[in-house]
DNA sequence: AGAAAATTGGGTATAAATACCTAATGATTG
DNA sequence: CAATCATTAGGTATTTATACCCAATTTTCT
């Protein structure tokens, strides 16, 4: 079997450290190097070609998300597989559209990591089961239905709903009518699904829109 | 220096091994052993007494809170760092109720991590800063102001709103007038503080209340 | 046993949110 | 250049939420 060389992408020392023991104990693969951010990595691409990538979603600087798109511009041969903590599917589907072809929980076996690994250096793909359950099947295939996109100004409104200001206060905050908010709040309302303001900012937390 | 016998307990393969590198990279600490869960710990720690225990505080079967309670009544001379992935305030005070010494976030740095541990051995406390300062100062070295309790019947009414349904649809599922929802739910912003329910979901969720 | 808290429910009033409608402007993009 | 979308904002009506007041019953804890 082909080495399958492997660059760590996490600014967790603790998780970088142990997903690198992990990784050593499988016989088919090389760790090249560790990055603890998206900068650092694509400085490694540069001059030590990868096969695969494991990415983290959560770094300071450059994000796996960004990261992820800027890598595959240059690299399209280099694959991802993203690393997530939790089950958020607002992140899976942004990283599914950057281009990974892998998403892992961060509490994954060994075997799992490597039936990862192997899957889709050879061109398939691989989901920790979470992700299968939790995300319409279809999304995983052809991986073209969009994610639900809010704007920049429906972000900012919704950040201050979660802080607790009424829409009149939201309005003072940003300079606009009342009824502008009120507009942005059914906006986000059409986007998401959500019954109502309490509903709004739980699907908001579950998908990674704030 | 004196040695200090150190306990890893987490579920998560990953960040074990990971840890128990930084870990063997401290002089003055000796990993006894590795436990995936509360009931794991409380067997290993029958036939090996430990200084200290690196205490996760999500894991399945028995939970970090739980595991340090039952520890520290049977074995109070064995002090606990919680280790927990974000900031958290309702489980940091359930934790410190519990009985833990040190709190941590795992993506601390191996130089936070040693000094952690010989804080706590020393019999003083350690906190990541991110803790001091989202929680009130004073709860740390007093750590008798308890957190903040919410009821069953609260916890329903929680649920019910975070799901996105009105106080009639609340009181017609729980086979109550809609105006005892209303008095429950008066009583959460009462004590979350929360200005309205988004606020109220917010901060739920933050404090592991739902 | 006695205190405290939880659970239940009512009245009244105001504030806020939500559901419909419409529409102008500006930016982006095919 | 035309189409689309984001952003802005108004009108009107209804529903809902929240803020005060109060109090009875049950459960829990000391």
């Amino acid at each position: 079997m082909e080495i399958i060389g492997v660059i760590i992408a996490d600014d967790h020392l603790i998780f970088r450290k142990g997903l690198s023991i992990v990784l050593n104990e499988i016989p088919f693969v090389k760790l090249i190097a560790e990055a603890s951010d998206g900068n650092e990595l694509l400085n490694i691409l540069k001059k030590r070609p990868a096969d695969i990538v494991l990415m983290d979603i959560n770094m300071p600087g450059m994000d796996g998300i960004e990261a992820t798109k800027k890598m595959k511009d240059k690299y399209p041969e280099t694959e991802v597989i993203a690393l997530t903590m939790h089950e958020e599917i607002g992140y899976f589907n942004k990283m599914i559209e950057a281009g990974a072809k892998g998403f892992l929980l961060k509490k994954i076996t060994k075997d799992q990591l490597e039936a990862a690994i192997k899957a889709v250096f050879y061109g398939e793909t691989f989901f920790s089961e979470e992700f299968v359950l939790s995300a319409k099947p279809n999304k995983i295939p052809t991986q073209n239905k969009p994610s639900i996109e809010i704007s920049e100004r429906e972000k900012e409104v919704l950040k201050l709903i979660a802080k607790g200001y009424s829409n009149q206060e939201i309005a003072e905050k940003l300079f606009l009518s009342k009824r502008t908010v009120d507009g942005h709040k059914a906006r986000l309302f059409e986007k998401t699904g959500a019954k109502n303001a309490p509903n709004l900012i739980m699907y908001s937390l579950k998908n990674g829109l704030i």
